[in-house]
DNA sequence: GTATCGTGCAACCAAATGGTTGTAGAACTT
DNA sequence: AAGTTCTACAACCATTTGGTTGCACGATAC
């Protein structure tokens, strides 16, 4: 079931702010593919556990993973819903430019009739 | 013409920050639509023109936007060619969501067969 | 020529970010 | 029961971020 629901501002800067970074980019990649445990991904990255700790923590706050417990693991999976929507917000903005480009050729039309 | 070059990481930090705040993002929408001088966007926010100033200049560095010089005043231009780039980059994750998608699909098939 | 407008830039400040180490507890292993 | 693994969280630190004010200067208006 995908939750369709309003973003706010906020939800949005959480969203790119946390793609920001090549680390948590990677993260986000590597937990599409299949879910891997915290510790599992400190072991990829040339920084101390607690770093990598905090950068799904900012993925979580994002809702670009979710954690779940798997005995004394958490184990983390990437959400694409969360990708899709930060997507659409971009193809927001292409809709916005091609109404300047219809605008624009509406003004080359008026021009050619005179 | 587009310009179709590799995004580095860096790049890639950039674009995503500087979208990664509401009056940035407010600022790309006005300046697609149409082009905007500095002062006149820094009369659309209750802060001050050098706030605006350096959050166009945010967006300028991740190539955003561009500023073109009108007589005094500096006209700001959305650059579409960026933000497709950046949906692009999302689409990417997609398809590595869809990899996954796949192998999960052909784990279920083989299933199918015992 | 003088005043005003639009811009750029530096200096400053508080808060957030991205990293560290250390401590503690829950869950497995032996 | 004792040791190890995985995680959480706090405290700390340097740097970046997002805002401010003030000043300098080119372009326009009077």
């Amino acid at each position: 079931m995908v939750v369709e629901l309003e973003l706010s501002d906020d939800d949005v800067n959480r969203i790119f702010r946390a793609l920001a970074d090549a680390t948590r980019r990677d993260i986000v990649r590597r937990t599409l593919v299949a879910d891997v445990s915290v510790s599992q991904l400190a072991d990829a990255y040339v920084m101390s556990f607690a770093a990598v700790q905090k950068h799904v923590a900012v993925l979580e706050e994002a809702r670009l993973v979710t954690k779940q417990p798997r005995g004394r693991e958490r184990m983390v999976r990437g959400n694409p819903d969360r990708i899709r929507q930060a997507q659409r917000l971009l193809t927001q903005f292409e809709h916005v430019w091609r109404s300047r480009i219809d605008r624009l050729d509406a003004l080359l039309d008026e021009d050619h009739d005179n």
